[in-house]
DNA sequence: TTGGATGCTAAACGCACGTTCAGTATCACG
DNA sequence: CGTGATACTGAACGTGCGTTTAGCATCCAA
C-alpha cells in the first residue's frame, strides 16, 4: 500500500484524499477545504489542479475503477466477482476502494455503472458455468439472477445501521457478516420455503399478466 | 386518499409537502423554499410551524411511522411484513409512504430505527411460525435470516440505478420487480447451489474461529 | 374598543462552501 | 540574467439556503 502521505505529488495527495473523503461521507458532505486539509494544501489547490468538485470526483472514480479493475484481472482465479469474497477475507487491502465503490453506486456515477456492469457481467457467466458444470441450480432467467446475487452483496455491504442494530451490533463490520454468513449460505443452497406453493402460484401469477421482458430459458 | 391541497391546514400542507420533497429527494437535498413552494407558503412560515427543519423532519418521521404502523395494524391478516407484499400489489396508495421511509432508512433516522425494528420484529414471527408449521425450512439462526429477508426486501425497493440499467430497465419500478419476482421464489424455494459443498466449508471455517456471537438453534 | 395571540409574508442576515483572484516562490530555459 | 510557466497560498467573491426579523392582517377575549 502506498499512503504515505508526503513523497507524493500534491495532486495524488489531494486525489487519495478526496477518495477517502467522498469514500466515508458521500459526495455532497465533504468539502473542499476539509479534502485540502487532510493533503495538506490549501483549497485553492484543489480547484488548480482538477478544476472543479466535479472533475475531482470523475478523476477519483477512474482511479478507484482502475484499481479495482486491475485487481480483478491480476491473474486472479475468478475475477472480479471474487471482489466479495476477497474483500471478507482481507478487509484491510481494498476497504477504501470498495468503500468508495459502494457510495458511488449509491450516487450513481458514471464509474458506478461500468463497476456494477462488470460485476453483473461476471456474476453472469460464473452462473452460466456452474449451471453448465452442474453445481448450480438451472434459472429461469440466469441476467436477473445475477442482477439479484449482486443486489445481494451491495445490500449486504452497504447494510444499514438500522439493520445492523437489529441484529445487536452498533454498524455493519466483520462481526455482522460472520454473523449472516451462515444463513445466506443457507438460504442459497437449500433456500427458504419448504414447497413450491408460491413459486407455483407466481409462475401462474406472471402467466395471466405476460407483460414479457425476460427471456425463456430451461428450468 | 386526502390528498387534496387546499382545505387542509397549512401546517398539514407543510408537511405532506415536505414527505413528498423528503421521499423524492432526500433531507439534504430538499430546501426549505421548495417546500414552501408546494405548499403554497412562503419559507418563513415553515420555521414558524416547525421551529427548524430538523424537527420538520421528525414531524414528518412521526406521521409517515403512524401512518404505515397504522396501516399495518389495520385487521391485516399478518402485519407490517405484508407491507412489501402489498405494496408490489397495490404501488399507488402507500408508495410515498413506502419512499420515504426507504429514504430514512438510507439516511438512518430513528423513525427508520423502529419501523426496521418492526419490520425485522414481524418477520421473525413469521419465520418463527412457518418454521414450527412445516412450510419453512429449520435455521440455524432465526433473527439473522429475519435481518437478512428485510435487507433483501430492502435492497430490492432500493434498487440502484445502475442495477436497474444492467437488467435493461431506466431505473426501478413494477416492471423491474417483475423481472426479479421469479428468480427470487426460485431462490428462496430452491436455493441456488446444486450441493451444500460451500455451506459446509462455511460451517468449518466458522468453527475454527467460533467469535460466537449467534445463539445455537437447531438445523 | 383595545390589546394581545395567531397566521402569514417579504426582506434581510449569516454562514457554508465552491470558486476566483492577486500575488509569491520556484524552477526551466533562452 | 530574464521571462515565462508552474505550484501554491490567503483572501475575497458569489450564491444557496436555513433562519431571523419586522411588519401586516385577522380574530378572539376583556
Amino acid at each position: 500500500m502506498c499512503s504515505a502521505s508526503s513523497d507524493l505529488t500534491a495532486q495524488a495527495r489531494i486525489r487519495n484524499a478526496a477518495i477517502a473523503h467522498f469514500a466515508r461521507d458521500g459526495f455532497q458532505k465533504t468539502n473542499l477545504r476539509a479534502v485540502a486539509a487532510t493533503a495538506g494544501v490549501s483549497a485553492g489547490l484543489v480547484i488548480h489542479h482538477f478544476g472543479s468538485k466535479e472533475r475531482l470526483r470523475s478523476v477519483c472514480d477512474d482511479h478507484v475503477l482502475r484499481i479495482l479493475v486491475q485487481r480483478a484481472g491480476d491473474a486472479r482465479p475468478s475475477g472480479m466477482r471474487d471482489l466479495f469474497r476477497e474483500y471478507l477475507s482481507n478487509p484491510e487491502e481494498y476497504r477504501l476502494q470498495v468503500q468508495y465503490m459502494l457510495r458511488a453506486i449509491e450516487e450513481d456515477t458514471p464509474a458506478a455503472a461500468t463497476f456494477v456492469d462488470t460485476l453483473v457481467e461476471e456474476s453472469e457467466e460464473i452462473l452460466r458455468a456452474g449451471i453448465a458444470d452442474g453445481t448450480m441450480r438451472p434459472s429461469s432467467d440466469v441476467r436477473a439472477l445475477a442482477v439479484l446475487s449482486v443486489l445481494h452483496s451491495v445490500a449486504t455491504l452497504t447494510m444499514p445501521p438500522a439493520l445492523a442494530r437489529a441484529l445487536g451490533h452498533e454498524r455493519f463490520g466483520p462481526d455482522v457478516l460472520r454473523r449472516l454468513a451462515l444463513p445466506t449460505l443457507e438460504l442459497y443452497t437449500h433456500g427458504l420455503f419448504a414447497d413450491d406453493a408460491a413459486l407455483k402460484a407466481a409462475r401462474a401469477a406472471l402467466d395471466e399478466s405476460p407483460q414479457d421482458e425476460s427471456p425463456q430459458e430451461e428450468e
